[in-house]
DNA sequence: CATTTATGACTGACCAGTCAGTCATCGTCA
DNA sequence: TGACGATGACTGACTGGTCAGTCATAAATG
C-alpha cells in the first residue's frame, strides 16, 4: 500500500509527462499515467474540498470529476482523511519552493517587500491559493496535523524571511520603528486580511488589495515623497 | 412552523428570565421555559458547531448537550442549515450591541482606539466569540447567507466605526498618513490575525496579542514618548 | 379534559470504504 | 517476432453504518 504511493510519486517526479491530455495521448509508461491519474485525483479532491470543505465533500464526487472510480482513489490514498492532508501538502510544496527562491536584497527594502507583496497578493487573491488559506484556517483545528505542515512550512519560513527584511530595513535606516522586528505579523497581517476578505466580502465591497498595500507600506517606511 | 419560532423568539425576548437553572427551578411560565430550553440549544449548538464545523456536527449530539430530544430541536427550528443561520444571528447580536455602545470620544484618539481594541482582545481571543470569527470565516462561502449578515452588522459597521476613529486622529493630527481613512482594515488586521492565529498555531507559538497591538498603534500614531 | 409541548424510536437517504472480477500491459519463451 | 501467461491497475456494485428529519405517543399544562 505505502509501497504503491511511493512509486506513485517516484514515478511523478521522474517521468516528463508527455501530455496533458488524459484519455487523448495513451501514454506507454504504466507508472506515467498512474501518477497523471492521481494528479487527476489531487486537482479534483482539492476543488471538492475547497467548494464544500472536508466533512460535506463526497468521495464519488471527487471520483467522478477526476474521470476515476471511486476504487482508485484508494490505491492513491489510505482514506479520506489522509487524502486530505497530503493534498494540503502536495499543493503547499510548490508554493515553499517560490518562497525559497527569492532574489537576493537589492533595491531598497522598501521595493523588496512591495515586490514580493505584490507578487503574493497577485498570486494568491482570488485564486485556488487562497481559497487553501481559508481551506487552512477552517479546517485547521479538526486536522492538527494540517496546521503543524502548515505552520512549519510556511508560516514560520515566512515570518522569518519577513523578519530578516524588517531587521535589514532597521540597518539601513529605512524603518525607524524597531520593535517591528518583533511582530512580522504586522506587517503581514493586511495582505492575509485581504486574502480572506476577498473570498468572503467581494461581493459586498470589492477591496483595492494592491492600494492597501501601498498605503500600509507607507504607513511602515514613511510616506513616498511624489517628487 | 414559522409561527413558532416567532412566538418562542418573542418569548425570549419578552420574559425576564426568572432563572439560569434548567431542571432545578420549575417555572410556571411556559413561554419563559420554551425560551430556556431554546437558549440552551443555541448554547450546545454553538459549541458543537464551533469544534466539528457545520457538515461534521450531529443533531443528536446537539441534543444530548442541551438536555433535549432530538425532536424538541425541530420545535424551534426548521433544520439544521436554517437552524445554524439563526444562531449567528443570536449569538452576533449582543456583540453587535456592545459596538453601538462606544463611549464619546474623551482623551486621544490613540488612547480610544488602544481601549476599545483592548477590549476586543480580552473578550475574543482565546474565546467561543474568537472561534465564531473562524467558523465563520470557514463556513461563510457555503452559507451566504451568514457572511451578509456578518458583513452587514459587525464588518461594515466595524469598519465605519473605525473610519470615523482615523479621521478624528487626522484631523487632530496624532495621525499624520491620511490614506489611512480609506482602508480602516489595516488598523483592525493584527487584531484580527491575532484571533486567528490563537486559534490555528498557539500551540506552536503563542502570540502576545496585547504587546502586538501596542507596537502597531506605534506605527500608526508615532512611538510613544516613555517620559 | 383538551390542548400544547416534548420525546425518542424509526425511516429512508446517503456515503466511506471494500472486494471480486475485468482487462490492459509487460516479461518471457518459442 | 508473435503468442501467452502473469501482474496489478482499475472498476463499480455492494455493505454497513450514520444521521437528518418524522411522527405516534406520552407528559405537562391550564
Amino acid at each position: 500500500m505505502i509501497k504503491k504511493l511511493t512509486k506513485a510519486a517516484a514515478a511523478e517526479a521522474a517521468t516528463p509527462k508527455p501530455e496533458a491530455g488524459e484519455e487523448a495521448a495513451p501514454v506507454s509508461n504504466r507508472a506515467a499515467r498512474a501518477a497523471e491519474r492521481r494528479d487527476a485525483i489531487v486537482e479534483a479532491a482539492m476543488e471538492e474540498f475547497i467548494t464544500r470543505g472536508f466533512a460535506a465533500t463526497r468521495l464519488d464526487d471527487i471520483a467522478k470529476r477526476a474521470g476515476v472510480a471511486k476504487g482508485t482513489i484508494y490505491l492513491h490514498f489510505k482514506d479520506k482523511e489522509s487524502m486530505f492532508e497530503e493534498l494540503v501538502r502536495t499543493v503547499i510544496v510548490p508554493v515553499v519552493a517560490k518562497l525559497n527562491a527569492l532574489p537576493p536584497p537589492t533595491g531598497s527594502v522598501r521595493d523588496l517587500i512591495e515586490t514580493f507583496a505584490g507578487n503574493f497578493l497577485k498570486e494568491v487573491i482570488g485564486t485556488r491559493r487562497g481559497d487553501l488559506v481559508r481551506l487552512i484556517v477552517a479546517e485547521g483545528p479538526r486536522f492538527p496535523a494540517v496546521a503543524d505542515f502548515y505552520y512549519r512550512e510556511v508560516v514560520s519560513r515566512g515570518m522569518a524571511g519577513m523578519r530578516a527584511l524588517i531587521e535589514l530595513g532597521i540597518a539601513r535606516g529605512e524603518i525607524h520603528q524597531t520593535n517591528l522586528a518583533r511582530y512580522p505579523q504586522i506587517v503581514i497581517a493586511p495582505a492575509m486580511i485581504a486574502v480572506i476578505w476577498q473570498s468572503l466580502f467581494a461581493r459586498h465591497a470589492p477591496l483595492d488589495a494592491h492600494d492597501m498595500l501601498r498605503v500600509h507600506l507607507d504607513l511602515i517606511f514613511g510616506e513616498r515623497r511624489t517628487t
